[in-house]
DNA sequence: CGATATACCTCACCTGTCAAGGTATATTTT
DNA sequence: AAAATATACCTTGACAGGTGAGGTATATCG
């Protein structure tokens, strides 16, 4: 993975509930989603992944249960709750203003 | 402050070398120029600022010498490097590659 | 049967942020 | 002149998120 992690942390809760808005999914897919969007460019750290689970799950903003086994081991579904369908609405208007913040700040622009 | 740090978190060091492209200067007022530019919306605690800058001048990216007094206590400028001024330049270009990959990684939409 | 892919999980460590506290000087107000 | 305020810098301890390294278990393929 050529991008540091360090400059999408804090992003990791907003992108796999980006994953979940589309439906329920467990944790291996949802990576190699991740790493299909990006062609290859990024994906999750095992304990990144499963950390940012436990903690989503602890805030309420997706739930878990025990899916009908693959082609592997068994699978863990985790869906997205209305609190987290709010949660997500909410990051992506603090990643607009974010962005625009940062954008001017890096900026070797005068200002007027 | 309306925006949480956690989002800003890692482009702590590419906002403070941003503002020494311009010419030298110290904490204090590098502070409050980024209060400004964003009116009002986001500035460094005090913690944040003073270990970025230790941060950076370890890592040779600015240098630091005590300047004259103003109204106030004594301040302490800093100079960016040539290093500083590579590493900023690498900074800008992960930053455009990180927003890309970012924005496909929160957007919605099917892919292709 | 061994290798590989699938799939999940935990722990210890590192790094960056920040609340809280401290020091010192210059100006303004009372 | 004393008190308040603004300027200016610094450190420490706690906390949160990312991650290397390690572990467990199942199914498939050669």
């Amino acid at each position: 993975m050529s991008i540091s992690a360090d400059v999408l942390r804090g992003h990791t809760d907003t992108i796999i509930l980006t994953q979940l808005m589309r439906a329920d999914n467990y944790g291996y897919e949802i990576n190699k989603n991740i790493q299909q969007r990006t062609h290859g460019q990024y994906g999750f750290k095992e304990a990144t992944l499963y950390t940012a689970f436990k903690r989503l799950e602890q805030n309420g903003l997706i739930t878990s249960y025990w899916g009908a086994d693959g082609p592997g081991a068994r699978r863990r579904y985790y869906a997205i709750t209305d609190a987290g369908r709010r949660q997500w609405a909410e990051n992506i208007r603090e990643w607009e203003d974010t962005r625009a913040l940062l954008e001017a700040l890096i900026s070797i622009e005068e200002e007027t």
